[in-house]
DNA sequence: AAAGTGACCAACCGCGAAGCC
DNA sequence: AGGCTTCGCGGTTGGTCACTT
């Protein structure tokens, strides 16, 4: 959604408050930010990069905490964010599984979509857990659940992530688009899988995830993950997405010892190109064309980008004027392709996954 | 047209980990 | 080793816009 930009709003009324008890004496200024003081943020990034934070105060820059300042550029001002766009049926379905593979672990799901923050999976995931909540009409725990009126109303309540022990909604009592009744609920809710054919967990298939999920995607469905690692094990019903390093892996005899299979441990590094950066507006230090998780990286190594990081997730659709990409998947996998699966189904997988192999340490991590 | 509500978003807070002295 | 500082993350809050009633 298009909005004002920052500093057109301010929180809590009037022009920006000003905590004077922050700190030493020297106040803090709080809330949205302005033009100029996000000038001042990048100038200081593209000298000494995204580090230091604290030096922005300290040094007399901006009267804002370090922590502010890394907020700011993190979420808005990075210039490899996708701003203005919604998320992509492809997206959606990403978070949706790799929250199921990590739990709200946001930081580390938005390193896996190009573009995103954390706070932008955060607050996806949380719209979206109150829209089915309010569908299911089973009220979240917290605020999510209430509506506005509700929540000036009540205390708020224990977070999303504190559920107590998971109450998997039950898909035959939720009217499920073309679900078919009978099926188990990780097959109907995997609606991009051939839900006759995914193997279940304790099958005596035998077949390991990483080599079943994949020849049991419809040919639709396998349209409709264009990623190269869509492939490769990227769905696996066993509980847990499962990473690997080497998809060659899934083939061995003892495949089922194997730690997890989710190729997913390249995090789509250095991400997009977007042609909408501002880069004619500011001069970024080399490396930063492509900053995103990588930014550390990015800039101690000072890498000159010479070339154009791959898109990773080039499924999202068509670039959106201000950089980010608008969905493109009219009719195969509308844009609320999800939007008739429980917020929970993923809670059924939500079990302690296996020790993670951890994502490669390019990732940041 | 106004009120109510949901969706989306930006930014804050608290906490814990890591690094430094 | 222990305290302090900085950074990063997840959760929460509150504002605005858009849609519905």
């Amino acid at each position: 959604m298009a909005r004002a930009p920052g500093g057109a709003r301010r929180r809590g009324g009037g022009s920006g408050r000003r905590d004077a008890a922050a700190g030493g004496g020297e106040a803090v200024r709080k809330g949205h930010w302005t033009a100029e003081e996000d000038a001042v943020l990048l100038e200081h990034v593209r000298v000494h990069g995204p580090r230091d934070w604290s030096s922005i105060r300290s040094k007399g820059f901006l009267p804002r905490t370090g922590k502010s300042c890394r907020l700011r550029w993190v979420n808005k001002l990075r210039p490899d964010l996708k701003t203005g766009c919604k998320f992509s049926a492809e997206e959606e379905r990403v978070v949706l599984e790799l929250q199921a593979q990590f739990g709200n672990k946001w930081a580390r799901i938005s390193t896996y979509l190009a573009g995103r923050t954390d706070n932008d999976v955060k607050n996806f995931w949380s719209t979206r857990q109150k829209r089915f909540a309010r569908l299911l009409g089973t009220p979240l725990r917290g605020r999510s659940s209430r509506s506005r009126s509700a929540r000036a109303q009540a205390p708020v309540a224990s977070s999303l992530e504190s559920r107590p022990a998971t109450v998997v909604p039950c898909l035959d009592q939720v009217p499920l688009e073309g679900s078919s009744s009978g099926v188990h609920p990780c097959r109907a809710a995997i609606p991009f899988m051939d839900a006759q054919k995914v193997p279940l967990e304790g099958s005596s298939s035998g077949v390991h995830p990483c080599s079943a999920a994949t020849p049991f995607m419809d040919a639709q469905s396998a349209a409709l993950a264009p990623y190269d690692w869509a492939g490769s094990g990227f769905v696996s019903f066993d509980g847990a997405l499962p990473l690997a390093s080497d998809s060659h892996a899934c083939s061995s005899s003892n495949a089922a010892a194997l730690p997890p299979l989710l190729p997913l441990d390249q995090p789509p590094c250095p991400l997009l190109d977007f042609p909408g950066l501002p880069a004619a507006g500011w001069n970024m230090a080399p490396g930063f064309a492509n900053a995103g998780a990588m930014d550390h990286l990015a800039f101690q190594e000072l890498l000159p980008v010479t070339q154009p990081a791959p898109k990773m997730l080039p499924f999202f659709g068509t670039e959106c004027p201000h950089g980010g990409v608008k969905s493109e998947l009219p009719d195969a996998a509308p844009d609320n392709f999800f939007d008739d699966l429980p917020p929970d189904m993923f809670d059924s997988l939500d079990q302690p996954p296996p020790p993670l192999s951890p994502p490669a340490t390019s990732s940041g991590f």
